[in-house]
DNA sequence: AAGAATGCCAACCGCCAGAGG
DNA sequence: TCCTCTGGCGGTTGGCATTCT
């Protein structure tokens, strides 16, 4: 089966959008709203997809979009999100408002990206990054070592700061958090650091979580199967949620490979906030 | 001064998930 | 249950601007 294209190729204009076609585009929106994007362009007298049309106004024409460069605090506040939600620009730029998920793309890959590295941190991992075939693995030079130390001192500071805030954020952005989301962050976090590491861990940014590590062989309705972060199983009752790491992705080789009896549970006690439905998709 | 290399970013492409018939 | 449509997302590209040689 061939996907039918988005939209009429023929007769359409491509490429960069002229001023009166953002005029016509903004007027038309301003009027009318959006509607359904793919009858917009006709309605609206545009020799444009719907799709392009689309992008135009999310990325661009939107009265409510910052121009201009980023400030050192959107920076910051790009690489820690980045830490935490990797490549998701969207989940990040619903963090930073009046930016655009491909204005923050193109920040990591012109900017972010390339500083990170020269500072000797694998932007992927936000880890310091180490010669290949060392048994030791350090940094490539002494002043590369110095500067990756430095970061990873800092970031790990924010890291702690950014947990003190975990479920601020957690409550004031309700739509957008979804169960990986909170999976993810609590799996990068120190709660999930300790839990790889085999040790109890105490979870409880501002006094909203608590966790604890234990043992169990039921399971409940398992609601995630994540390979790529590490955990393989995600229960929910009614007032704690439990992942086991299984043996994927374990913090150095064989560390977590008989632990797939070993959960961490969150047993959530929100103090004044027991409606728990943010964490539902 | 001019051609090459690099940087930057708006725009495009293809894939995916959810909604609805 | 299947299929199609639609909007959203992340990766990539194209072309202009700037810097380098």
């Amino acid at each position: 089966m061939v996907r039918a294209p988005c939209c009429e190729k023929t007769g359409l204009k491509r490429g960069p959008w002229a001023q009166e076609e953002d005029d016509i585009l903004i007027d038309y929106i301003t009027k009318h709203g959006h509607g359904s994007w793919r009858s917009l362009p006709k309605h609206a007298g545009l020799l444009r997809c719907g799709k392009s049309c689309r992008l135009r106004w999310t990325n661009y024409l939107r009265p409510d979009i910052k121009r201009g460069p980023f400030t050192p605090e959107e920076e910051k506040l790009v690489i820690q999100l980045h830490a935490i939600l990797g490549n998701r620009w969207a989940a990040i730029a619903a963090q930073l408002p009046g930016r655009t998920d491909n204005e923050i793309k193109n920040l990591w890959n012109t900017h972010l990206r390339k500083r990170l590295t020269s500072m000797g941190i694998d932007p992927q991992t936000h880890e310091p990054f180490y010669l290949e075939g060392s048994s030791k693995r350090l940094p490539a030079s002494p002043s590369t070592r110095h500067m990756a130390q430095w970061e990873s001192a800092r970031l790990e500071a924010e890291a702690r700061l950014s947990m003190e805030s975990l479920s601020s954020w957690l409550l004031k952005s309700p739509n957008k958090v979804t169960n990986t989301d909170y999976f993810l962050r609590v799996w990068n976090s120190e709660v999930g650091e300790s839990f790889r590491k085999g040790k109890p861990v105490c979870f409880s940014p501002a006094s909203h979580a608590t966790a604890t590590s234990s043992t169990t062989t039921e399971m409940g309705t398992k609601l995630e199967h994540e390979p790529d972060s590490g955990f393989s199983c995600v229960t929910m009752k009614d007032d704690h949620i439990t992942f086991s790491p299984g043996v994927t992705n374990p913090s150095s080789p064989g560390e977590m490979e008989d632990s797939s009896d070993t959960v961490l549970q969150l047993f959530f006690n929100f103090n004044g906030h027991n409606d728990m439905s943010f964490l539902e998709d």
